[in-house]
DNA sequence: CGGTTCATTGATTCGCGTCAATGCAGGTGG
DNA sequence: CCACCTGCATTGACGCGAATCAATGAACCG
């Protein structure tokens, strides 16, 4: 299903297209601005440009397997990733969920320690992992920039480690509600309102409970008046105060 | 009990000594070649040598606090510390166990995000954020190091979300023994004899449980013959390889 | 030696998981 | 265009694992 060394080999049209025109695939790039590669100036950008490929994947494939030699970085350009690490009779924990102007990569070792599935159709761009390590050893602002998004990383995960092993089924459904509006927002959503890409049992894997927990608790809240249920995929936060509260938030 | 202006006015009496026959007090540190400032040679090294102060902690002292203004990192010399986030009822959940010569530190934003506290006594050595920063920018071994070090954060953050979401009780502890004997065995202990210098309670805030669960799960092995209980801080790991599996280990 | 702190053990409760049925929407083919 | 199928979400009944509440035990210390 995700054969490493198909990555290269499939350009995606929209990307083939840019570049017939262009010099470069990134020059006309809608989340560059959103991106780590935004620090890169003139040559240092061209530099990046130049080893830069660009691939799509389809609902459901699997972007990276954890345990795999980590041989490609992906950015993504468009769709929802899930990051997860799973245990050997299947259980899984979803550590993530990216989106575009979001990157995928940077593992610790040699191996990548996170499997990567798209959950709606994604585009990404594709940077060889040795090309693409030469240029952070190279260009101070890419590093630093990377050195940033690392950290804020680790930020994330003690926040999530709060609410896993701490949290209610309740205060972790109204967090990941808040967490996802804020999300939103800053990607210039209507306020309020959440679009929830992945299914029921992916929020589930994420907050450490049941899908039937997951639906139960938004059922509740509906109830109470905490929000309203437009779609399985589409949730309003018509008292977002109050799902603040219900929190846990400082 | 965590004044930040407090720690540059208060050098411990072991780097006071050694400031008088040596030109720093990192020239003879028993924990530099296992500490991020192994990487900084010559000048480097002289310039961080020449901004750090040691400061002591006894146990149960706050080192920093969640929310306060980030001014100090921290390298420990001995001892034991724990990071943990709460939330406002109180319930707390330890993100990590630190001892000698791990970083504390490289918050994302300007404040702490954690709080940290001694579990024994403990000696650190004590940078001032700014100066530290500067060098951070100027040195980019130092950088790189920090990198990787942020980087192994995140996968361990990752490998800890999935026990905090996923695993039960009794994998949970096991986990715990495990890591903590690898921890112990890289620093030159005994094999298969683990120290806990920590609570029980401390444990299950590690864990996500309670320590009578905690408490509960160890009595458990040791019944089943894959411990032996020598001290409540001493644990024997008799049948290391069953527990490994207990543990889920992969 | 009494007091304090922490670990262990026991009895009971309860939140969430499990198992199972039903509902609902989207896609497909007749 | 409708009947059917399929995948997912919701809802319900029930059980279990860990939390809670409570008591006892063990180590440490002035």
């Amino acid at each position: 299903m995700s054969d490493p060394s198909a990555h290269s080999k499939e350009p995606v049209a929209f990307l083939a297209q840019r570049m017939s025109r262009t010099a470069s695939p990134c020059d006309q790039c809608a989340v560059r601005e959103h991106s780590f590669c935004d620090v890169l100036q003139g040559q240092e950008f061209s530099r990046l440009a130049a080893i830069v490929t660009g691939r799509s994947f389809g609902a459901r494939q699997t972007v990276v397997q954890e345990g795999d030699r980590a041989e490609w970085l992906f950015n993504i350009i468009s769709g929802t990733v899930k990051l997860y690490r799973t245990l050997p009779d299947g259980r899984t924990q979803i550590v993530g969920f990216l989106r575009d102007g979001d990157f995928v990569g940077v593992p610790a070792g040699p191996d990548y320690l996170l499997s990567a599935e798209a959950i709606t159709p994604v585009q990404v761009c594709v940077f060889p992992k040795r090309a693409f390590d030469r240029l952070i050893g190279e260009c101070q602002a890419l590093e630093k920039k990377l050195f940033e998004l690392a950290r804020s990383e680790v930020a994330a995960a003690h926040e999530h480690m709060l609410l896993l092993g701490r949290k209610t089924a309740s205060e972790r459904v109204a967090s990941f509600l808040v967490e996802s509006a804020v999300t939103d927002a800053s990607a210039g959503s209507p306020e309020r309102h959440v679009h929830l890409p992945m299914a029921r049992n992916e929020i589930a894997d994420y907050l450490g409970l049941t899908m039937e927990t997951v639906s139960r608790t938004l059922t509740k809240f509906r109830a109470q008046g905490l929000i309203v249920l437009k779609a399985s995929d589409h949730v309003l936060l018509s008292r977002f105060d109050r799902l603040r509260e219900v929190a846990g938030a400082r």
